[in-house]
RNA sequence: CGCGGAGUGGAGCAGUUGGUAGCUCGUCGGGCUCAUAACCCGAAGGUCGUUGGUUCAAGUCCUUCCUCCGCAACCA
């Protein structure tokens, strides 16, 4: 029986569309699951989507649907991406699955049972106005951070679960088994950072919100994300909590390894493990949390406009091309750059010269010379023999990289073959052999080894584009390849045709395409403009709520004249500006608008100020109004009133 | 000193346990013509951010400082 590999990539949360860095994280996981399986595993590869929480409620209350319906929207769009990606997992899971939900329910009980799970308070320092709980060393001068107001102690009741009584059998763990946490540096991290100083025990419900999984002995309260979530991998496996596992759940559990974000190491080294001790279950082999794809010209946000998702990629550059890119330019343990430009560059040199150019032109002599036959392969000379020592060495060096989930290095290790390939049409020089009076035999020989190194080539790109390898043998007339044959040189048949050549991936004319592509871009967003103005006109009346004369009249507006403006230290966002509001006491205002404003433009201005505001600390300085603005689109304009409106002049 | 990461030829990166500084792209020159103006060869270009130290030997270990980037906080 052969062994088996269990396979997780995160759950997704289902608070919107997945973008392209959302995306690597599964097709990386089906090039490995994709590998496992050629290497003869067993292979159980487990995605889906998490679906609970206070986002998605929000969410789907600004939306105007249900959360069931918001889920199941993006859901769905997840699964379309995940499966237009050509992605092989076996199981699509969702959290809002009643299975599932059932067996948190359990779970959840049967912690509690064992005094794992306790009721508590989360006790701390309460602000009211501002609902929210602060510890002692978040206060500022001992009042709320957020509004400057007192604070009184105060409980909520929430469960809690003992991380602390597991926090030294995790040690033991992850200092016994060297590869738990994946690349090794986060090792120490997660040691030093969060289990030397001591883990405090983890609040598992929630009572603020209702979109989750309810605790079924104690109704106000739904189980958070730690529990519900990251059981995914074993309730979908099979895991009972009575103890009827299934077979599946025998034979998978512990799972080798969950590829995750770098940014959630924590919560699958600490949490999760201790969860499962608490459980009494194995814990899984491997975390590897794997890098991030970031735009060459930032982080991707959709405020900046620069946010790239897969299937438009996939759209326009093909799906292997896409699975290429986000693959190999991901070092193992460094972020990787993505930009329209730098993807272009990547497929142009790699894929259509290296190896596109190379299967065309090895099948389009085949076919010119001996009319597509593949002839027997003649005596070796010292070329020959070069070129085949790299062909066995590839497969080695690649099976040796993935094994330690260098999927990027693995897949350089295939290029250095076709490049060496490339290099060996030259030595030979096929051409002269080719003419009448030239070499044929010698020919036969140098096309069948070339024949056969885009062969191995192709089955070891089979990971990481599926439907690439696939055209490149029905071009060499063969049937699907395994690893063992990857390793072996010589199995093409002499006296077997290979098919007509076929352009792989065609050459991007750069410049061009980057027009067509920002000129689409320009086009999509005048529309989503117009929508969104459209959408502005409907939602306005209805966003906020008349009020009346008498309402607006409780705003003290007033002219005032900024006297002194500059910016407030340790602070980003916010200037620190005194004004005079015509009472003779000056007044000192904060302003989120230093990204948009430089001091000394604002000094002497007369603009318009709330004037009685109730005063709030912000960044630690106090601010006692507020400034009015305009939010635009090209950012926030501060409305500015002519100066010779005297300070102090009520406004209505 | 909030936490963390990074500073290596024009760009993007490798450099595992310290032992002559590499790869890809780009540039320049050359070769070839089977092929998707593709392929092959050669060249130029680096005080490995800075300071001091350990060592026979440091990009690689320790130290000083500088810079950049995430996260966190902050948009009254």
């Amino acid at each position: 029986m052969s062994k088996k590999y269990y396979l997780t990539t995160a759950i997704t949360y289902t608070s919107g569309k997945p973008h392209i860095g959302n995306t690597y994280e599964i097709i990386l996981a089906d090039s490995i699951a994709r590998f496992k399986r050629m290497q003869g595993y067993d292979v159980y590869f487990q995605t889906g989507t998490d679906e609970h929480g206070e986002k998605i409620q929000l969410k789907a209350e600004e939306a105007g649907i249900t959360p069931q319906e918001f889920v199941d929207n993006v859901a769905g769009e997840i699964k379309r991406i995940w499966d237009l990606m050509n992605t092989t997992y076996d199981r699509f899971i969702r959290t809002t699955d009643p299975s599932h939900e059932k067996k948190i329910q359990q779970i959840f009980e049967k912690l509690y049972k064992q005094g794992d799970i306790y009721k508590d308070c989360y006790e701390g320092l309460y602000c009211t106005p501002c609902e929210s709980f602060f510890t002692e060393s978040q206060l500022i001068d001992g009042k709320c951070p957020d509004c400057g107001r007192e604070v009184h102690p105060a409980k909520e009741e929430a469960y809690f679960f003992r991380l602390s009584k597991y926090a030294k059998k995790l040690e033991e763990y992850i200092e016994k088994h060297p590869e738990f946490i994946w690349p090794p540096a986060r090792k120490n991290e997660m040691i030093n950072n969060f289990i030397k100083p001591g883990l405090q025990d983890l609040c598992v419900s929630r009572t603020s919100f209702n979109w989750g999984i309810p605790v079924t002995f104690d109704p106000g309260h739904v189980v958070y994300v730690w529990i519900d979530a990251l059981s995914n991998y074993i309730t979908f496996a099979g895991y009972d909590p009575e103890g009827n596992h299934s077979e599946e759940y025998k034979k998978y559990w512990p799972a080798d390894m969950h590829l995750i974000g770098k940014d959630i190491v924590r919560f699958h080294t600490i949490y999760w493990p201790c969860i499962l001790l608490a459980l009494g279950e194995e814990l899984p082999k491997q975390v590897f949390g794997h890098p991030w794809l970031i735009m060459s010209d930032g982080k991707m946000s959709k405020s900046k406009g620069n946010v790239l998702y897969a299937d438009d990629l996939a759209a326009l550059f093909g799906v292997d091309a896409v699975r290429y890119y986000v693959l190999h330019e991901i070092p193992f343990a460094n972020d990787g750059l993505i930009s329209y430009e730098l993807m272009m560059e990547r497929i142009n040199t790699d894929l259509a010269n290296i190896l596109g150019n190379l299967v065309n032109r090895t099948v389009a002599m085949t076919n010119k010379y001996f009319g597509g036959e593949i002839k027997p392969a003649g005596a070796e000379t010292a070329l020959d023999a070069d070129l085949k020592r790299v062909a066995a060495e590839v497969p080695l060096k690649m099976e040796a990289h993935m094994d330690g989930a260098h999927v990027a290095d693995a897949i350089d290790d295939i290029f250095t073959l076709l490049r060496r390939a490339n290099k060996y049409v030259d030595e030979t020089e096929p051409w002269i052999l080719g003419r009448p009076e030239g070499d044929h035999e010698r020919l036969g020989t140098v096309l069948y080894n070339l024949l056969e190194c885009i062969r191995i080539s192709a089955t070891l790109l089979k990971p990481f584009m599926p439907e690439t390898a696939e055209k490149i043998f029905k071009q060499l007339g063969i049937a699907d390849q395994s690893l063992e044959d990857a390793k072996t040189f010589g199995l093409l048949k002499s006296g077997s045709k290979v098919g007509a050549p076929e352009i792989l991936f065609a050459r991007i004319d750069i410049p061009k395409k980057l027009a067509e592509i920002n000129a689409a871009k320009e086009a999509e967003k005048k529309e989503a403009e117009k929508q969104q103005k459209k959408a502005e006109k409907k939602e306005k009346p209805e966003g906020i709520a008349t009020i009346s004369i008498d309402d607006f009249a409780k705003v003290a507006l007033r002219a005032a004249k900024i006297l002194t403006c500059q910016p407030l230290p340790k602070s980003d966002k916010l200037l620190q500006m005194t004004v005079d509001n015509g009472s003779g006491a000056e007044k000192q205002v904060l302003s989120g608008i230093a990204q948009y404003y430089k001091p000394e433009e604002l000094i002497g201005k007369t603009v318009v100020l709330v004037d009685n505001l109730a005063p709030a600390k912000l960044r630690g300085a106090l601010s006692e109004g507020m400034l009015l603005a305009a939010d635009t689109k090209d950012g926030v304009k501060v409305l500015f009133l002519d100066d010779s409106i005297e300070a102090g002049a009520t406004i209505r």
